[in-house]
DNA sequence: CTTGATCCTGTAGTCACTACAGGATGCATA
DNA sequence: TATGCATCCTGTAGTGACTACAGGATCAAG
């Protein structure tokens, strides 16, 4: 049973990010000590971690969320675990691809674009 | 001379945000017909387009910014807009590597999620 | 008893829009 | 002239996922 900075520290989820997860109900909210200071069980830090971890996969914080009940639930569906995964996994390669496009635009227009040219390249296809 | 749902049309600016960048000074105000109704210029609506090839670039308002003040100044300097560019370039270049990550992790962790299974490779992984 | 760390609530700011509400005006048709 | 719809106006609030305070309470160590 510790505080929320050690909370914090265990999860690598910083203080503010945990309250605001308590506030929006990504997580329950955690029991209060007499002082009025949240109190956090390993089980309750292993959920924050739990978000973290779908975060830095890219997940939205609903999307942490419903993995974080299909992983409490009873059933431990793995089926819908994958779809959620793969429909992200999909948003992940799009967004590789826009921005591959980007990449290929970007330099195209930096090549062109040399000091003491008298026309700036990339200025003009910006204005075109 | 036109209102602003043609400069809309004409510039692919959503009149919600050309009122945006008005208010945020990002392109100058324009002026006002008798009945109060913005009026655009060619020029003005160039400015709107200008505005946007930045953002389908991914620069952000303040770079598109930089870039148009650059654009409209006397002595075009390329070597400024190059700078520009290619540190956006690099920005992107990271974001694609970021993303690249996120995929090959996502992959291995939903290539390891069957449905049937006793558990969940995906969900331990983000419980661990 | 003091000092510094930690905690609390509540609010506002970030970025780049987007979505109204509620009202005024313009233009074409009956 | 009346109607009705399109277009315009201002102003405010919402989005996602935090982040950054302000202003105050409490705790633990010396």
């Amino acid at each position: 049973m510790i505080a929320i900075g050690e909370a914090a520290r265990q999860s690598g989820v910083s203080i503010e990010t945990i309250r605001y997860y308590e506030r929006e109900r990504v997580v329950p909210a955690p029991r209060r000590a007499a002082n009025g200071r949240r109190v956090y069980s390993d089980k309750e830090v292993g959920r924050l971690r739990f978000i973290r971890r779908c975060r830095d996969l890219g997940f939205s914080i609903s999307e942490a969320k419903g993995l974080l009940s299909l992983s409490e639930g009873e059933n431990s569906n793995c089926a819908k675990v994958k779809e959620i995964g793969t429909a992200h996994l999909n948003a992940v390669r799009c967004k590789i691809a826009e921005l591959t496009a980007l990449e290929a635009a970007l330099e195209e227009l930096t090549a062109n674009c040399r000091s003491g040219s008298v026309s700036c390249q990339m200025l003009e296809a910006l204005a075109r």
